[in-house]
DNA sequence: ATAATATTGTGTTTTTTTTCACAATAATTG
DNA sequence: CAATTATTGTGAAAAAAAACACAATATTAT
């Protein structure tokens, strides 16, 4: 909406484009605060920003891509990670040809060395987009390494410490709940 | 487990690789029916054969992709796609370079002939993969070339009617759900 | 054959999430 | 300035999801 130019809007829009209810979006929104103005609605400028300190924007959190593969690249190369709070820095790849190059300003380095650029940059999120028989080892290092976050794209289960938070974006059961809806009505 | 040559696995197996309670695992069964043996828990082939049948991979889903960069080149490739139930059989793009093209056996078709190939093809999921100034206007064309289901990689929020699915993965979301972790203990 | 163990399926209870309903507030219209 | 309209924030109600508790059943051990 902010690049639509406007200014403000209801909680009705927002749950319109959201696809929940307005009452949903006042409920979630009122357990962090007061945001908005009562016949008036949000101003979109301000909740944005009260939005992004919620989520802890106001920090720019630096990300590892371990696996420099096709999804990797596109990873490295996705626009949605560039004017964000979540900026990759650093990728991991075990091929020579890989090894050394740079995909849109972010080194590629040797997998052997993963330890040691994760403590040295102090990294704290990891993205998982390695072969799925990979997976689970690197995320040991990781661990060891002091990644507290993961999103993972291996279609496997990794089992993690307690403390570690890990989002699986398993693209196949996504597919598969696509046939489900369409396989009942 | 049927990988790692199990035969029989308990509800808490099951959730344990889940992380969920087998009390979940049985309950969301039990609506479907009952696959398991008391004392013994289930048989893995069967119930993957059942499940099967629930999400409806018995029949095979044609599915095509649109946009042919990063992502979409890395969708082509995505092993996960491959012995499923649902195989990428098209994609499309408006570059010309890459029209005429056959990535992983898929053939890349010009973006202006997808209502026709859509339409030939009988094919009811689509991916988008396009940059998100354009999500919108395909999903629009691929709607009315009969597609019933979409997943969605383009970072925007897009319309679609009450009988079609759609099934966002959203990746900066996701790595926001993390920063946010990170941020709250 | 009996006891002990493992584990399912499900009715009941608890917890969480979602929705409803409405008083309060701000702006606009006549 | 009173009436009308738009819209928030929130307590209460309703609905949905998750967890509990346990009878039933299958296997193994003694």
């Amino acid at each position: 909406m902010e690049k639509e130019g406007r200014i403000s809007c209801s909680s009705y829009e927002i749950g319109e484009r959201a696809d929940i209810l307005d009452t949903k979006v006042r409920k979630d929104l009122s357990s962090f605060g007061q945001f908005g103005i009562a016949g008036r609605g949000y101003k979109i400028k301000n909740l944005k920003k009260k939005i992004e300190e919620i989520i802890g924007k106001d920090s720019i959190w630096k990300i590892a891509v371990i696996g420099v593969g096709n999804l990797g690249t596109a990873l490295l190369k996705y626009p949605g990670f560039k004017e964000e709070c979540c900026k990759i820095v650093l990728a991991f790849d075990s091929d020579p040809q890989k090894i050394g190059k740079i995909i849109d300003s972010v080194p590629i380095y040797d997998i052997e060395s993963i330890e040691r650029e994760i403590r040295k940059n102090n990294l704290k999120i990891g993205i998982i987009a390695t072969p799925s028989e990979e997976a689970q080892n690197v995320v040991n290092r990781l661990i060891k390494s002091g990644i507290k976050a993961l999103l993972n794209f291996a279609p496997v289960s990794l089992s993690v410490p307690d403390d570690i938070k890990i989002i699986d974006i398993d693209l196949t059961a996504r597919l598969e709940a696509l046939a489900y809806y369409l396989t009942h009505k």
